[in-house]
DNA sequence: CGTTGATAGTCAATCTATTTTACTATCAAG
DNA sequence: CTTGATAGTAAAATAGATTGACTATCAACG
């Protein structure tokens, strides 16, 4: 009797944690190889959003975005600002706020890791298909939004 | 202009992560509500593995599925064991290895824990029918099968 | 104005999880 | 009966995040 194919027989949640670490080795990796070698754990998602948003964000969209706490998020910023890819600038419009760029290191480090994610992204769109990739990212975005409804 | 959906701004291993914690949130609540609260993080993914499987598994196999070192895992399996959720038996057909197997409180809590994540199983199912489900898994288990690929 | 409550962030101490380094025991093959 | 790989343990160090307590700023109201 031919087992069903591996996928079925695995959680859903396990097959998330795995893609994800498709993603994050690749750009771990690519991330080492070009001398950033030094971003901790988080510091992908700091980058990777920073990288996509326009300007800089304060700490609280990154408590909120990362699910950690203020002072978590606080630390993860002055970690990456000691390593010299982020900068706090306090903002003109609120001066409890402290926003948070990105270096030029850390636009280096961001443009490195975009593009290793985008090979990924290429990579299997190729495989499966630009539209399966389209169906599978709003699969993705209910099962968030399921979340959202829960913890009202 | 009405902008694109925010799950095309967004990430795919953004996304794959906050959809992760959509179960992880769920799972974590109905094990709290039920008593089992002293569950470490890492623990979730040994014992949904271990109610999936048929008997117990051997150390080694935990380090394989949740990529983390042989030390951890035995620290994990600690963990467990102590707080009541696992039971380590000497395999007898290799003495070296340790099998790992769920006590009567561990069934319990896998039990809790597979219920909420099929509660959200089909929730989604519910939402984006069961064939995207199907698909998304398939999209998801080519995205890991391309690291298998990668790390050779 | 001046108070009150919420928001944005910090500091210090602690906790938890995981890794590193080093080791023992068992197996499988010649 | 050695050699090399496999399965696991033990202890210390580290990284990451949390808890608790605090400061500064803002926004609204009397």
């Amino acid at each position: 009797m031919t087992d069903a194919p591996w996928h079925e027989t695995v959680s859903l949640p396990a097959l998330l944690r795995h893609a994800r670490t498709t993603y994050a080795d690749a750009m771990r990796h690519a991330l080492d190889e070009a001398g950033y070698d030094d971003i901790p754990g988080n510091g992908l998602y700091v980058i990777g959003g920073l990288a996509l948003g326009d300007g800089g964000v304060p700490i609280g969209r990154l408590v909120r975005e990362l699910g950690i706490t203020k002072q978590g998020a606080g630390q993860l910023v002055d970690a990456l600002v000691l390593r010299g890819y982020l900068e706090r600038t306090p903002s003109d419009t609120d001066r409890r706020q402290l926003i948070v760029t990105l270096t030029e290191r850390g636009r280096g480090a961001a443009a490195t890791q975009t593009a290793a994610r985008e090979a990924i992204d290429a990579t299997l769109a190729g495989i499966v298909g630009a539209d399966d990739v389209a169906r599978t990212r709003r699969t993705l975005a209910t099962l968030i939004d399921m979340r959202r409804a829960t913890r009202a």
